[in-house]
DNA sequence: GTCTATAAATAGATAGAC
DNA sequence: GTCTATCTATTTATAGAC
């Protein structure tokens, strides 16, 4: 059975090295590919030690899900609750998802994982984690803005707008690395901060629904109750 | 042995099954998540088929990106050359790289496993085919108009604006209707023909580089050389 | 908490008949 | 081209000593 379950803080040490070891093989090998021998060769620790601490592989997995998606949305949300302006938050917004996927760079290729996996290892608990960016960014684009800006943009298009590409550039370093090295195009791509900076102007047109020649997003037949995004009842 | 290097184009109908039935569960569990035994079961083919007719697991895994990376490759070449203007060219790319994810539903998914998969399953003629995408928008975006649209947009950061998205928004679908069916929000996303027309929307925005207080995007220390994309010497 | 040894199941791959 | 039976390696997971 598993030791107490991590009230206090203490993750002894071994525990944390685990799961370290464990989100880079999850999000360099998937869950099926990992290894829980490479895992605990990576963590400098026994096999038998991890099933000390987890009740199997994918409970291992779920928690690195879980510390992952919790950081990134708390990380959001703090940004929500902040006293600045609406365009100020969703420039902070994209900020923090390419902050997050530097500091940890687990974060995209599991998101894409999981994207794939059809949430196959994903609980009702872990799902709502990861809804907490969806979720949040919508808060702030719908957010009263006290004054102009009427023109709301769609939520989840922008969600996808941002996210989409912050995973795609993060992601894709691998083997746009491997491309390069072949000699079939240089796609090294930009730095961070330019790419950040570019992805944050990227944000500002979005948002800007209503100036120029744009019109807003007609919906085709909209069938349904299909696309909204209601909060819990 | 394999038998003859199908020359002809009779992919036996056993073959063609295998094939189709490998796309599905490759997009569905990944790489090491497939199963021999389950790709034969679903191509209502016996498993040692698989093996008269492919090499490996590995092979027919290749040969599935092969196919789906040449088919999205062919669709947007074939779009760079018609003889319209650049903006239209940008949206049918759009159009294409949807329009290809709907007639494929498996496109996406392997697309975003093979990302996270650092390009470990990619030989050099595949990562070759991948290529294609990524070039072709940059010859769109580069080739001479014959007068304004001075600006051009940074070819790499553009197509991660346009395929991430794209890719996002299809790979993502099951996920959120898992997300709907708990209650946790209502994410459908929008129908096929309104996300399409968003997206297009979007690389306009994108390809407006000069207009407005957007200035062009400046490098911050452009360390070596990177972010250079040139064509093959 | 840590380690060795091993059980138990799975899955990729092949031999060989038809 | 198709099928049955099987070999072999790998891998999750556990029992039990220290």
């Amino acid at each position: 059975m598993a030791p107490r379950a991590r009230s206090p803080r203490v993750p002894s040490s071994s525990r944390a090295r685990i799961l370290a070891a464990a989100s880079a093989e999850f999000a360099a090998r998937g869950f099926d590919g990992a290894g829980v021998d490479r895992i605990a060769r990576q963590a400098v620790v026994n096999k038998a030690m991890i099933y000390y601490h987890f009740a199997s592989k994918a409970a291992l997995y779920r928690e690195v899900l879980r510390d992952m998606f919790c950081a990134a949305g708390e990380r959001v949300r703090a940004i929500a609750s902040r006293e600045i302006p609406r365009a100020a938050k969703v420039r902070e917004f994209v900020a923090a998802l390419a902050a997050e996927a530097e500091r940890r760079p687990h974060f995209p290729p599991i998101m894409l994982r999981e994207l794939a996996e059809q949430g196959r290892h994903l609980d009702p608990e872990t799902l709502r984690l990861m809804h907490v960016m969806p979720a949040t960014l919508r808060s702030i684009l719908r957010a009263p803005t006290g004054g102009r800006e009427a023109g709301v943009p769609d939520p989840f298009l922008t969600y996808c707008s941002l996210l989409g590409p912050v995973m795609f550039f993060f992601a894709s370093a691998p083997v746009r690395t491997r491309i390069t090295r072949l000699g079939l195009a240089q796609v090294d791509g930009p730095p961070l901060a330019d790419f950040v900076a570019y992805m944050q102007r990227t944000a500002m047109r979005l948002m800007a629904e209503g100036s120029g020649a744009a019109r807003p997003l007609r919906r085709a037949r909209s069938s349904r109750r299909r696309h909204a995004q209601r909060p819990r009842p």
